[in-house]
DNA sequence: GGCGCTCCTTGATCTGAATCAAGCGGCCGG
DNA sequence: CCGGCCGCTTGATTCAGATCAAGGAGCGCC
């Protein structure tokens, strides 16, 4: 058994119990938020939190639903949303281990969030939060750029939305999943060949990225054909020219 | 001359001084970040801060370049924007009075901005700015609920450019546009017979709504021919069913 | 091991918005 | 006051992607 499933079955054991002694084990320790921190400040935060299981599918975050709780991500993956009246939804992101949840925020919770397996979350009340903030200023800061990080990231999907064709916004997709998965050398391309999974279902992808999942599918299969990428299984792809897919990702002419 | 005309004209003839002596009167003095600090605070804070003016039409933050300053607008209105290599380009927002530049940024700007009219800028090395943080935590707490609060208005675009038709587009444009003007009793809706200016072209709408200048023409006139609202000139609009939009806006069947 | 999901792919057709094209009108400069 | 330009509107046509439709493949469950 590998270490971090190791540490990974720890954490789900003790799931629901007060987090405070368990967070030198959480996955999350050393990411996000939680790596602004001493071990001592954690030790305090954690006095806070809650460790909480939530079953695979479960929307555990609501729109619109009063916002009393920040929720950082100890294991497994998140699809936060907004939907409109007549079920249209739109896919603002796939948070993982580390990523913290509820920052977007202002009485109300502005998204809604479901597990997309079983997720490990570790939660907080704003209230704590916010009168920890006075003892512990790098946490506040640590925020501000974590917030600042999210709208740029905001800002490309908006052009991807705005203005970028089926096969652009799907290429853009394999591209910052790949970095997202740590698949990419610092900023760069990743490898010829590298193996990419996607955890997240067709729908997913189209909600992701304004598509429908028809043009998703016709869209990897054209990559497919153009050998541009290898698609033996539905949730899984090779990278075969991971620099043409992020020319192509570009907008390159 | 009406009051804030006549700072406006103060403003301009101190441009490219040292603002410590004129934060006082400022248009922006009293919103967005300048807000949140005390006269002492902001007085020490200017010291670092420089006036400037820039010309209509003028680019003058480039996507890429080396993120030197942050910029509080003080006058004026800015369109801020990302492009593709081929020229497409998406306007992320428009920014005026009092409103905040440089937040989603690390090392370069990842956007960039041009003055709509004349601009009068507020602006500060990022560096100092770092450096007065420790003295005014909350100046850097303000930034936490600006930078928050943008995520929340980029995610709405997101699900605006994922999933709504045009005359939604345009219909959620119109709203939150009144909104930002103070047209609207606080998170309701304008009054029937609402004037609202349109300071931007149809160009820069459709980079906005990502759509062409054809289709928001086409939805504005159906708009009128609808009875929805009034359109005497391309600039200015009369909101003559103000509820009926706002429904629309919101994706209601 | 087979039944029946659910999810994915592929094909045929349709359509909302883009593109192509032609005026119109307000406004600035002469 | 006139001419030309730029930005806007409107009409005709095209097209990328949506919708409609029909299997197929993987997989959990019995």
């Amino acid at each position: 058994m590998p270490e971090a499933a190791l540490r990974r079955s720890v954490a789900i054991n003790v799931a629901h119990g007060n987090a405070a002694a368990h967070c030198a084990d959480c996955e999350a320790r050393h990411i996000g938020m939680c790596d602004a921190l001493t071990d001592d400040e954690i030790s305090f935060l954690a006095r806070t939190a809650q460790r909480t299981t939530v079953a695979a599918g479960k929307v555990f975050i609501e729109e619109q639903e009063p916002a009393a709780y920040f929720y950082n991500i100890s294991a497994g993956n998140v699809r936060v949303f907004k939907s409109l009246p007549d079920g249209r939804r739109h896919i603002t992101g796939f948070m993982g281990v580390g990523q913290f949840l509820g920052l977007d925020v202002a009485g109300s919770y502005a998204f809604s969030a479901e597990a997309m397996g079983e997720v490990q979350l570790c939660r907080f009340h704003r209230k704590a939060l916010h009168e920890v903030f006075g003892e512990f200023p790098a946490l506040e800061r640590r925020l501000l750029n974590i917030a600042t990080h999210e709208l740029t990231v905001a800002h490309d999907q908006m052009l991807l939305l705005g203005r970028k064709t089926a096969q652009e916004r799907v290429a853009s997709f394999l591209m910052t999943w790949a970095e997202r998965n740590e698949h990419c050398p610092a900023g760069g391309v990743p490898k010829p060949g590298q193996k990419l999974p996607l955890p997240m279902t067709r729908i997913d992808l189209a909600d992701y990225l304004g598509l429908t999942i028809e043009t998703v599918s016709r869209s990897l299969s054209a990559m497919k054909r153009d050998g541009l990428i290898a698609l033996d299984h539905a949730h899984e792809v090779l990278l075969l020219k991971p620099q043409r897919l992020a020319d192509i990702a570009a907008g390159e002419a």
